[in-house]
DNA sequence: CATTATTACGAATAACGTAACGATG
DNA sequence: CATCGTTACGTTATTCGTAATAATG
């Protein structure tokens, strides 16, 4: 049962006539009737008879033609579809956000002012998902590799969030914190996976007594004074609560790079717009940029 | 594109796998592939990305799978739909109506008494259409070539219906009403045909005053005496009011045959039925059949 | 006899399968 | 290096068109 039949068969209905509907469809009749007779055949099912030199609709047929005829219809608007779904990608940038998604959908915010036609489809950590500009962060010197696409990379320290009276200097020891309570994020991947790497380099075991998937969670968390926890210096914003301070870490290497990628080839216009903006929005957040 | 092609398409969207799908369509690799490749060369849009090893739809791929899965499901319904309409038809009786409708008409009230399941379409003279079972008209001796079909014919009487008052004799003369108001059915074929060929043969021409191509109009207004009308002896049954008589014509050939035709083949079981039920049931009317 | 649908047969087109290749983790 | 997708090419199968045949008014 192929498609040309249906259409050659949807076609013969309409004017019961073989001759007229062959050289409408620039086909020869003969051609026509084997078609036909094909599906007839599959179906196993009469749909046309001899009516004096003509043909004429069976019931079975007519049965047919109302099933075909919307079907029919609605492939012919395939095509249509499809360039509107390729126009409309043009205006739609999708992102994966591992990291930094405040900032992320600030930036969108401010595009969507600009540019009010874009469509956005966000996904959070979903590798699986089509991306045209990806979000993510890694340990400074570690396995993250810059990957052949175009990239750039914001470096920012992670400092320690801790009451106000415990802060004595510019800075601070973690070996001080050995028995300090932690306030973590949960999860393997990104801010979490940041610092798991860089307590194990450090030869340090923090200890966690409460984690939430939510950073909003533990941000309230460590302003109420309940226990100290690793935050980004910029990206994340200040910390509310007056009893807080922010100070950064004596021991090495307590960074995270944070990456923009861009899709390798196609990726539409207004990506490419949102992907400049989105860079620019960090290098100003953030006050420094290394590429 | 074709059918198959988006039957590929859609088995590769869902897995997003090449090879397994190819494995459970059971064709090899290339040919998947192929398919795919041709599928987007006519639509001019990419479907499917690697990702990686894999692959993944892209955004006119999603697009093409909405529009598409609800189609293939309806395509699929289609042997169904067929059978049913198949099966269907078994219990459905299509008339083509010409003459004796009434009689016709109370033949199918006692038949789906008998047989409820029975379903009938029925069209009034419209031969373009499909019929099993089909009742005309045509004068005894002429043109109505009983055709090769099975066909039963009914001969009766045409007689005249007159006021009471001038009913002289068993029988009238068509000149004794040369003058006289005529009441007749429109239209060309069916009585009225049989009534304008009788009477050109007979050399007479009716006055006629008043036309309609209701019977029952026509019945009404000889019933009121309004006028002079042919009348079939039997199949349209008696005439009300008691002030008009119905009386042979003495003048030669005045008769119709009632032809009832079946289709030569394909009539579902139903429609054998029925025709038998309707012989019987003319032939008990009329009191007199001829074959 | 003119028109319409069907059958027969040769030719062109397109789909498929095997094998080799490229890419990726 | 193992797996997956793609390209190349020879083979097969289906469909189409021309011509001849049958049926019908």
């Amino acid at each position: 049962m192929e498609l040309l039949q249906l259409r050659y068969f949807h076609e013969v209905a309409q004017t019961q006539h073989m001759t007229n509907s062959a050289k409408r469809l620039g086909v020869a009749q003969p051609a026509l009737t084997q078609a036909i007779r094909r599906l007839e055949g599959e179906l196993d099912a009469k749909l046309f008879e001899r009516a004096g030199r003509n043909i004429r609709l069976t019931p079975c047929g007519e049965a047919l033609e109302a099933k075909v005829a919307p079907l029919l219809a609605a492939f012919d608007e395939i095509p249509l579809a499809i360039a509107q779904a390729k126009g409309q990608e043009r205006d739609t940038v999708r992102i994966d956000v591992e990291a930094a998604t405040s900032m992320t959908v600030d930036a969108i915010a401010v595009f969507r002012a600009t540019v009010p036609q874009a469509a956005f489809v966000i996904n959070q950590a979903n590798s699986e998902a089509r991306w045209d500009v990806r979000v993510r962060t890694v340990t400074p010197g570690g396995g993250g590799k810059p990957d052949a696409r175009t990239s750039q990379v914001f470096r920012e320290r992670i400092c320690l969030a801790i009451p106000k009276e415990q802060a004595k200097g510019k800075s601070v020891c973690l070996a001080d914190f050995a028995d300090a309570p932690f306030v973590c994020l949960a999860g393997t991947r990104g801010f979490r996976g940041v610092c798991d790497e860089l307590c194990l380099k450090a030869g340090f075991a923090p200890n966690v007594v409460f984690e939430s998937d939510s950073p909003d969670v533990v941000r309230k968390f460590i302003a109420l004074g309940l226990g100290v926890g690793f935050w980004p210096e910029r990206s994340w914003g200040a910390l509310e609560g007056s009893d807080v301070v922010l100070v950064p870490i004596a021991d090495p290497g307590f960074a995270r790079d944070i990456v923009v990628e861009t899709a390798k080839h196609p990726f539409g216009q207004k990506a490419a717009e949102f992907h400049a903006l989105l860079l620019e929005f960090i290098r100003r957040r953030m006050g420094e940029a290394d590429s």
